[in-house]
DNA sequence: GGAAACCAAATCGTCATACTTTTGCGGTGT
DNA sequence: ACACCGCAAAAGTATGACGATTTGGTTTCC
């Protein structure tokens, strides 16, 4: 799901350092230098400009150059973006902002997929709330990860809501973001795995208030868990 | 806030016609009709098919050329895909969906801001309570509008969420459009006049579970209403 | 007759180059 | 000190040439 060819190598090396911080805000680059540094012609060099301009990292305005813009203006949204900050120095700052975002959204999925989920929706969440238990007893943190990014996704999904939906991607990378950095117990909590089975109950049996509230006990303890790791 | 030259030009066109549908998913463009129909070289083609490409709205491939991909692709927090859609045939659904993601964020948005705000934002926020309800007794619907905008968008800057306060030209979009379609009262509804003010108050005087509570009650009342008008 | 291998055309991808347009900066003159 | 003017630097655009790759048909061989 990468942007191909020559501009997509040059974004994967420009786009992390812009959105790591290493490149300043204020910082102007020139077309010509990037040429060079990348070794590519000029047509590719502008492909990729014109990318990182439209998420509005930064803006390359004549006889001056591409200059980095401040952050407020990015494009915080962008799957690209998010990665690219998770990866680098502004890591903590990000899972801080998702930890927020997720507590506003997935307790008002969560209502919504108790009413608007398909009954294969139910079906899987049901049986997904099941492995994780599995998995988690047996301290499979791997398998635990990989069924626990699936829920939620899918409660997302289920939601109804397109961009509900479109944030599965975000959460399942924040999630393996916060496992590969041992920001989590590394055995799950009993209680957080009831939790889930408690979710995908009240949404199967269509209770939305029930959903919401386990929901929000999950995410409000994830952001917790996050903030008492990072200080 | 708009890509400029050339390519900015054939995205104008060329976004929107995908955004709205009236180019369908799975239809397929060749570079060279693109020349040809908007009248510019390849260089300017191709960098505005990277912008699309890298929204996800179409992907480029050798022999075949450029697809518009399935919408459940796209990147629907983008804002320029937002602003396509809504003013579209795609403005009902993406009302409806930004509608949901309000309920979800602003309420959170408003209990954060209740902690976070500076002196300032609380300041800025009461002198737009009052001017707000001041330009709603007068029917002033034009100046309504902007100081219902900047106070949605004061109460997500002041979360002090960076990915809240980015929804803030999002929303703005909402209720300008909103108002540009007459899907809103005519007159603002003096009971929602009030809550905008007690959200103000809360968050002043630091009260977050009642900021959250009004904050909710305004926007689940506006989510009511759109569906109300939109069937 | 069917399947596998092969070939050719179509289309994007990349590069090199020349020309155009904008604009910041410095110099010049009052 | 101020305003004006011109130069040069940098991005913007256009075009021609070639390379890479994928698709789809065609041929060839069991």
């Amino acid at each position: 799901m990468e942007i191909q060819g020559l501009p997509g190598r040059v974004l994967d090396e420009l786009g992390p350092a812009i959105a790591s911080g290493e490149i300043p805000e204020g910082a102007v680059l020139r077309g010509e230098e990037l040429e060079g540094r990348f070794g590519v012609s000029r047509t590719v060099v502008r492909e990729a400009v014109r990318v990182l301009e439209g998420m509005r990292l930064v803006a390359s305005r004549r006889r001056v150059g591409i200059t980095v813009q401040p952050k407020s203006l990015w494009d915080v949204f962008d799957p690209m973006v998010i990665r690219w900050r998770l990866a680098g120095a502004d890591r903590p700052a990000q899972l801080r902002s998702l930890g927020s975002l997720r507590v506003a959204v997935e307790p008002a999925a969560a209502a919504l997929a108790a009413t608007h989920a398909t009954d294969d929706d139910r079906r899987e969440l049901s049986s997904l709330a099941v492995e994780l238990t599995v998995a988690a007893r047996e301290a499979d943190l791997t398998t635990f990860l990989g069924h626990d990014i699936a829920f939620h996704a899918l409660v997302l999904r289920a939601s109804g809501n397109e961009m509900f939906a479109h944030l599965g991607d975000t959460v399942g990378a924040v999630l393996t973001g916060r496992t590969e950095y041992h920001l989590m117990p590394h055995q799950p909590e009993p209680y957080a795995i009831r939790l889930h089975r408690e979710v995908a109950d009240a949404i199967c049996g269509g209770d939305a208030a029930h959903a919401e509230r386990a929901m929000r006990t999950i995410v409000t303890g994830a952001l917790e868990e996050l903030n008492l790791q990072l200080g």
